[in-house]
This record gives C-alpha cells, structure tokens and sequence, in this order.
DNA sequence: ATTAATCTTGACCGTTCGGTCAGGTTTATT
DNA sequence: AATAAACCTGACCGAACGGTCAAGATTAAT
C-alpha cells in the first residue's frame, strides 16, 4: 500500500521523519526562541541556546547548519502563526465581528506566546534585514486584501471614514505592545504582570476603543 | 567678578568643562545613539561607534570608560526627552486639548527622533535591565500623577469611564509604533517612508481615535 | 618658558564567539 | 549478523569582542 516513492531508500525519512530528529529539532527551536526573545539575535549564543535545550553545541549545528538559519526557522514559525491569526480577520462579514474578533486574536497570541512577538519586534526594530521579502511580499498582500474590505464597509457607509492602513497599524502596536513592552507594563503595575482580570479589561477597552473609532458605537 | 571657587585648580574645568571634551563628548553620544539604534546594544561595537564618530576605539574609551556606560549615559538623554514630551500633558486643563497636545508631542518625537524610540523599545524588550530602577520610580510616579487627573475627569463626568492606565498605554503603543516599526510600515507602503502628509493624516486619525474612546467626539 | 594636565593612539591582551571535524555510538535496513 | 545511515560530542580554530596601556602630542596654567 506504500506509494510509488518506496523504490527510493530516503523516502521513509523524508515523509516522515526520524522521531529522533523531529523531537531534537523541536527541543533547539522551542530552547531558540526563549533564548532569542530574551537576549535577541547578537546577544543570543549557541552555547546558550544548547544549554537551555540540553544538548552540547555541536550537536546543534548538526540540526542546524548556522545560527542564523536556526533564527530563520524560529522567524519563520512565529511568521507562519502571525498569519494564522490574520487569518480570524476573515471569518465574519460583519466590521464589527470581524474586528473583534482579530483583536481578540492577536491579544490572546499576546498574552500567550510573549517571546515570539518580541522576536519579531526586534527584527523590525533592526529593519527587518531577514524578513524584509516577506514583509513585502506575504504581508503587504494580506493588508491590500483587508484595506480592501475595510474600504467596501466604508463605502458602503457600513462604518464610518478614516484611513484603513492606520487603522491596522493601530491595532497591531497596541495588541502587540501588551507583549513586547510587557516589562514596562509590570514595572507600572506594582511589579506585577497584568492578572488575568486585568489582561481581560485590557482586551475589552482595546476592542471598545476600535469599535468607536469606525463608528459602530454610537 | 569669578566666584570663590576660583581659587580651586579644577573650578574652570568643572563648571564649563573643557571645550575639546564637551565637542567629543558630543560626537560620541551621536554616534552611539546611531549605532546603538541599528545594531541593539549586543550587535553595537564599539570599533563600529568609533568609527561613526570618526575617532580611535581607545579614544572612547577615554570619554567613556565602558560599552556600558556610554550606552546608559544614551539611555539618560533618551530618559530626560521622554520626560519633557511628557509634560505636554500637563499644559492644558482640559482633556481633549491635554491628550491632543501629548499625542501629537508624542507623534512628534516619533518622527524626528526615531532611533532613540528604537533604543527605548529594545532596552524594554530585552527587560530593561539597566532602566527598572527609572520605570519603576520616576515613569511610576509620572503615570500615577496622571491617572489620577484622569479619574478625575471620569469622576465629574468630563470624559467617558475607562482605565486610565490601558489608555495611557494605548497612546504610547500608537505613538511609538510609527518610529519602532518603521521599517515594516515602509515595506508595507511601496518601500517608502510615510511621506509628511500621510504622517499628518495618522496624527490627525490617532488623536481621533482617542477623542472618540473618551467620548469627547460624541 | 616651563610645567602640569589633558588628550590621543597603535599595539596589545584575555575571553568568547560561531563554526568545524574526526571518530565513536546508536539506530535502521537487509 | 552485517552493513549503512544517522546521530553524537570533546577538542579545537580563526576572528572579533571589550578593554588596557605606555608613550607621545597638544593645550592650559603659572
């Protein structure tokens, strides 16, 4: 029952690969990205990254060839996630639904996987030297996309006028500043991170804040 | 007509310090806060800020006994400009022309002096390590202050109900998200920087956007 | 004019970095 | 059981890092 791929002798490693592998690569990406987010690409090293994995450096180059290849495929995940939550932007035909729900979305994303916002933050804040296509490319296409449906419900006077491009970097810096600036949060907050009761009145006021904003409040 | 001190060796030097440090000084600081600002405080050398500086690496050195220290002293003047951007909240009475002042300041800074937002977003990102102290004494303080003037507002029935310190948080993200994120709005606008009116029009939309949260639009 | 203070700089140092490699071990295939 | 493929890792390498220093040059004070 095995394909016609079984003549080649690699074809069992290349579709599913050795569980050795698969759980080794896990556990360098998964050691990657806490020791990225928490020092950044320069600081980051490989001995620490090994350390935080638990396995000796060289064995990590055997995984990955470089280090910034390692940083690529951390980017790329935390790329690939980033999508799947724009992706909530669709669901609803609805402004308001859809909105809320994309809120939503990328302050959960927030909330729960911290260190990949702030690995992105940082490549942007570098100027994006590895994801600068991507950005280009995927991400400027997913926008058009949207400003285009923003720009239908204001013309069909669904919502009210204003630039829907600003409108997305508004909700993209606010949503993502409860990760990446998540340290100044709790240095305000009496050193301590937003409970989960605050973390959800936080959501409500963003969310009340969009929603006014395009006039489907009032 | 010199004072007392005069009779101190060191009294010239210390009050209006040699010209030739204050020049050096200068060109230092500038050219840390760029590199500083490119490459994170990791990726930063400082063979890199000398040469930007146009000086031997010893010569830093000189000024500047430590990569450390040179980067706090950058840290301290990025500090006192926030500071001072700050109190624009103060200079109005009423709410929609405090927070259209603030906003608009804070936009400002954005514009004409991104890199020092970028050199505050990593050191925040990375956990301020050396600015806890500032966050958690000096901003502390400055946003109690302020979150009191605005339940104030909400108290006598000025602005709308909400929680001051998401609201502050929110304007900050906005506002800074236009000089940390630079590089992905640019990839996002044909590779172009926003030009001055498309600046204008995000001012004019952010402060709206708050206006409206505070139902001072209504 | 002399002295003292300040400034300048090439050469150098110990450490740590990303990355390599040979040779051994384990796992998979037949 | 034998062979091959995949995996593991201590020891090592050249480069680049932050920082030092001695000795000379310049500037300021008397």
């Amino acid at each position: 029952m095995k394909n016609d791929l079984s003549k080649y002798k690699k074809t069992a490693k290349s579709v599913r690969k050795n569980q050795i592998r698969i759980n080794n690569e896990r556990r360098i990406l998964a050691a990657a990205v806490k020791i990225f987010a928490g020092y950044g690409y320069q600081g980051a090293t490989m001995r620490k990254i090994a350390e935080e994995a638990g396995l000796p450096k060289a064995n990590l180059h055997y995984y990955f060839q470089t280090k910034e290849q390692l940083y690529r495929q951390v980017l790329d995940g935390i790329f690939k996630d980033w999508l799947a939550a724009a992706n909530t932007f669709d669901e609803c035909e609805e402004p308001v639904e859809a909105l809320r729900g994309y809120i939503e979305t990328k302050m959960d994303l927030s909330r729960k996987r911290p260190l990949e916002s702030r690995i992105w933050a940082e490549e942007i804040l570098r100027g994006a030297p590895l994801i600068q296509d991507q950005l280009e490319e995927t991400l400027a296409a997913w926008l058009d996309t949207r400003v285009k449906r923003i720009t239908d419900w204001i013309n069909t006077g669904t919502i009210q006028a204003l630039n829907p491009r600003i409108l997305m970097y508004m909700i993209w810096a606010v949503t993502q500043h409860f990760a990446d600036f998540e340290s100044q949060i709790r240095a305000l907050n009496q050193q301590q991170n937003l409970s989960d009761e605050q973390f959800a009145e936080a959501i409500t006021q963003v969310v009340q804040t969009i929603l006014k904003v395009i006039g489907a409040l009032d």
